[in-house]
DNA sequence: GATGAATGAGCCTTCATTCAT
DNA sequence: GATGAATGAAGGCTCATTCAT
C-alpha cells in the first residue's frame, strides 16, 4: 500500500520483463535482485522458488497482453471495427510493446518453454487459447449479428489470424523492422474484408 | 585427421540438437559432453568456446532446413507444385522434425537470441532472409513461366507464406498436435491456388 | 553483520598469507577455500573476484609492514634510534614474518605482479614510495633535529637502505639463512653512523 | 642443424622469456605452445614435463646472465674495471634485458620459487651463489693483485652488491624508471672506490 | 619429430536455494 | 518483511599430461 506497489508486485512486474526479454533460462535471480534491488531474502520471502517466479510472471504479462486488447478495443464498436482492432493491437505489439523485450510474451513463453519447462508450456498453451477464445468471441458476435458470414469455421480464422501475427512478430523482431508486421496487419484486414464480411448488400444492389 | 573431423561433425550434430531443443542458454557444455560422450577439454579441442559450437550448430540446422526443402521438393516439377511442396515441407517439419527438439530450428534461433545473442540473432536473420529468397525464387519462376500471376508482391507473398507457417509450427509444438499446421497448410495452398495463380482458363473462354 | 565483517576478514587474512606465500597465480580459490573453510559461494558473497581479494588482501599485508615498522621503532626516540629501528625492522622480516610466506609482501607483490597484473603493480609500486616516504620522514626529522648531515639526499639514501634490505631478504629467503640480511643490517648501520650522522664533536674540538 | 637452433632449443629459449616474465604459475603449456608455434605433443616431445622445461629455462636464462656479464666485462683490464664492469653490466639489464620480462631472472626466479617449487629454488640458490662466487673471483684478484684491501670480507661486499643492485632492479621495475638501478650504481662505485681500493698512493705521499 | 585427439583435474565464477537474524 | 551469510551444484573454460598416429 505504501507505494501503490507491494514487493511481490514489484518482483512479478520486474521479472515479468527479464523473463519475456531473456527466456527462463536466460534470466537470473540475480538478475531479478538487480532489478528489484531486492536481496535474495527478500526475493524468497515472497516466492518459494525461480519457478514461481516464472509463473506468475506469465500470468502478470498474460494479463497485460489482454489488457492492450481491451484498450485497443474499447473505442470500437462494431464486430468488424473489434477484429481490426484486435489486429491493430497485434501491431502495437511491434510499435509499443506490451512488456520489455518485445514481441508477443504468450508466444515467447511458448517458443521458450516447449521443450524445457512443461509448466509454463502449459500456461503457454493455455494463453494461446486465450487468444483463440478473444478472438473466437469477436467473430461469434460478428456472425451473430450478421456482419461476417455464417459459414466460418471460427477457430480456424482465429487461429490463422494469430499465427500470422505472431510469426510476423518474431520475424519483425528478428529483424528490427515493423515491415513484417504492416504486411501481416494489412493482409490479414484483406482477409476480413473479403472473407469474413458477409457481401449481401454488394451482392444485392 | 579423419576421426578429428568426425568428432567435430559429432559435436556439431548433438549440439545442434540440443540447442535446437534447449535454446542457447538452456543447454550446457554438460549436456553437449553427454550427448556426444566427450569431456570437455575434447570439445574445447574443436571449438574455442560455447559461441562458436552454438554458431556452427546453427549453420548445422540452417542446412538440415534447405535439405528438408529440397528433398520435399525434389520430385516437383511445375512451379505450383513447388510452391505446394514448400508448404508440405513445413507441414514435415511437424510429422519428422528436420532436428530434434521440433519446429523450424531458424525461427527457434530468431526468438531464442532476439535480445540475448547478437551473432545469433544476425544469423538467424540472415536464414529467414534465406527462406524468403527461397521461396521468392519459386515464385519468381512461376511468374516468369506465366504460371502466377505477374502483379504479385513476391517479397510479401514469400514473408506470408513463412510467418503464418512457422507461427502454426509453434502453436503446434506448444499444442502437441498439428491441428494448426494443418490449419496454416490448408490456408496457404488455398491462397496460392486463389490469388497466385494465374486465372487463364477462365479469362480465355 | 558482525559474523560478515568477521568472514570477510578471516578471508582478507587467509589470503594474503596465500597470496605472499605463492604469488597471485600460485593461489587459487580452493585454496582460500580450505584456508578459510568456506565455500566458493561463500567467498564470492565478500568480493566480486579474486582480483579484489588480491587487492584488499595487499592492502592489509602493506598494513602490516607498517604495523611492524610502528611497533619496532615505538620504544625509539631519536632520529639515530629510529632509522637503527628501521633497519631492525627489516631483520625482524626475517626472523619473525610479518606475514606467512616471508620476505617483505611489498616486495614480493612487487616482483609477483610487475608483468602479470597491473593493477597489483600499481599497489606494489605505490607501497616502495610508502617504505620511501616512511623513512624519508624519519631522516628529514634526522636533519631538523640537527642529528643528520644537512646535505644527504633524503630519496636516495631511503631507496639505498630499501634496496639493500629488501635485496638481503630475498637473498636471505631463497638460501633459507639469515646471513643476507643480517650483513645487509651491519653495513646499513654502519652506512648511517658513517656516512648520515653529523660528526659534531670532530668538528668543534 | 636445420635452421641453426633445434626446436629443443626453441622451446626454452620461448619458455625462458614466458617464465621470466611471467612466472612458473603464470606460464602455461599453451603459452609456450604459442611462442613456440608448436602443439602440445611437439612440446612433450623434448620434455617430459613443464618442470623440466621450467628448470632448463633457468639454465639457459642464467647462462645469459653470465654471457651478459663477460661481455660488458670484456674490455675491462685491471680488477677495479672489472668491479666497476659489474656494475654496469647490473645496470644493463634495466636497460636492455638479458631476457624478456626484465629484471635478473635468477632474482626473479628467487622470488618466485621460494615457496613453491623447491627444485627451482635449489637452482635460483646456486644462481646467486654463482653471482656470488663470480664477483667474489674478481674481488680475490684484485686482492692479489693489491689493488684491493687485503681487509675486506669477500663474500660480504660481494652479497652487498648483489642485494643492493638487485633490489634496485626489482625497484626500478616496478616504478618503470632507471632512477634506483642509477642510485644504485653510483653508489656501488663510491663504495667500491673509497672501501675497497687500497689508498697506498694517497697515505703515502 | 610432430601432430591430433583425448582426458581428468582444476580454474574462476554464478547458479538457485536455505535459513538464522 | 528484508537482509546477510552460507551452501552445493553447476556454469564455461584452461590446465598439464598422454598416446596413437
Amino acid at each position: 500500500m505504501k507505494k501503490g506497489v507491494t514487493t511481490r508486485e514489484r518482483i512479478i512486474t520486474k521479472s515479468a520483463e527479464l523473463f519475456n526479454t531473456y527466456g527462463y533460462h536466460g534470466c537470473s535471480l540475480s538478475d531479478i535482485m538487480e532489478a528489484t534491488k531486492l536481496k535474495k531474502g527478500g526475493i524468497y520471502n515472497h516466492f518459494k522458488n525461480k519457478d514461481e517466479i516464472a509463473v506468475e510472471a506469465f500470468d502478470y504479462n498474460y494479463d497485460r497482453v489482454f489488457r492492450r486488447f481491451r484498450k485497443v478495443l474499447a473505442e470500437a464498436t462494431t464486430p468488424l471495427e473489434k477484429l481490426y482492432k484486435v489486429v491493430d493491437a497485434y501491431v502495437s505489439f511491434a510499435d509499443d510493446p506490451v512488456v520489455k523485450g518485445g514481441g508477443c510474451p504468450i508466444f515467447n513463453t511458448a517458443m521458450d518453454a516447449t521443450n524445457s519447462h512443461p509448466q509454463l508450456k502449459r500456461k503457454a498453451r493455455l494463453g494461446i487459447e486465450g487468444l483463440l477464445t478473444y478472438i473466437g468471441i469477436k467473430l461469434k458476435d460478428g456472425i451473430k449479428e450478421g456482419v461476417f458470414r455464417t459459414d466460418i469455421n471460427v477457430d480456424e480464422v482465429a487461429g490463422l489470424m494469430i499465427m500470422t501475427l505472431e510469426g510476423a512478430l518474431v520475424m519483425s523482431q528478428v529483424n528490427d523492422s515493423k515491415e513484417f508486421v504492416d504486411i501481416a496487419s494489412r493482409f490479414v484486414k484483406d482477409y476480413i474484408k473479403n472473407n469474413l464480411v458477409q457481401e449481401t448488400e454488394i451482392t444485392n444492389t
